[in-house]
DNA sequence: GCAACACTTAACCAATCGGTTGACCGTTCA
DNA sequence: TGAACGGTCAACCGATTGGTTAAGTGTTGC
């Protein structure tokens, strides 16, 4: 169920789309964790998470295993894959390198010093 | 209006979770096209397509133009960024080197031939 | 056994979404 | 001037979303 890639797409840029989700996924990026731990920090009620994660779940993002009665939740960064190449084509694609990828391409094919520096911005505001 | 940078995401990733808003950006990406004619392919009416086009400018991954009584519609490369840059942080802490810009790092770090076929899986389905 | 824990499911709600049609506004050109 | 073009706006519609509370399902441990 849910196979073609474009429903794949929709489903994991759905899932990216609200910032609660987004913060639940950074922080298991950050680690795994059990549903009730993640979802204290959270002005919701634990149906809402549940809610989320099963959101985050189908589209890919996190896996949930049970452990005992616990509920283990992990990243699945192999989800995000499908997202970020889609969003590099389009970069790449924009003549002018403005993404990070081209950047970083553009310096590679250059063969400059590479790591000598930043090479991201680190902009990305995990909580 | 709609300054912060989680909103920002918000609008960013809501645009693109749409299979249609996706086409209609990577067309733009392709190449500059007034409104008509990147409606044109679609089977939905010109009002549809204006209002996903509303929805990509203000999430800053298109800009519109008037040029006379057309309305010239730019992808604009730099909206892609933050998202772009949010998800590359989310596989960088993953750990193992899943995402693109990992294994490009890791194999620059290598010091290997680069380039020397594909650096990207070209997945991305562009029409 | 039974109570507490760790969730999930169901039913409901207001708000938003993706689409429609029809009226409208500015531009071009015969 | 006035008709056709290019596009947006407004009102409406059904479906989906993000949240709630309440009930249900396993699991653990006294």
């Amino acid at each position: 169920m849910e196979l073609d890639p474009e429903s794949r797409l929709d489903a994991t840029f759905a899932a990216l789309a609200d910032r609660t989700r987004r913060a639940l996924l950074a922080r298991l990026v950050a680690g795994d964790q059990p549903v009730a731990a993640l979802a204290a920090p959270f002005d919701m009620s634990l149906a809402a998470v549940s809610k989320h994660l099963q959101i985050l779940q189908r589209a890919g993002l996190i896996s949930q295993s049970k452990q005992g009665r616990e509920t283990l939740c992990k990243a699945e960064p192999a989800g995000v894959q499908a997202a970020l190449v889609w969003l590099e084509s389009c970069g790449q694609l924009g003549g002018e390198a403005h993404s990070a990828i081209e950047r970083l391409l553009a310096a590679v094919m250059d063969d400059e010093e590479l790591l000598s520096g930043e090479v991201f911005d680190p902009d990305a505001d995990f909580d």
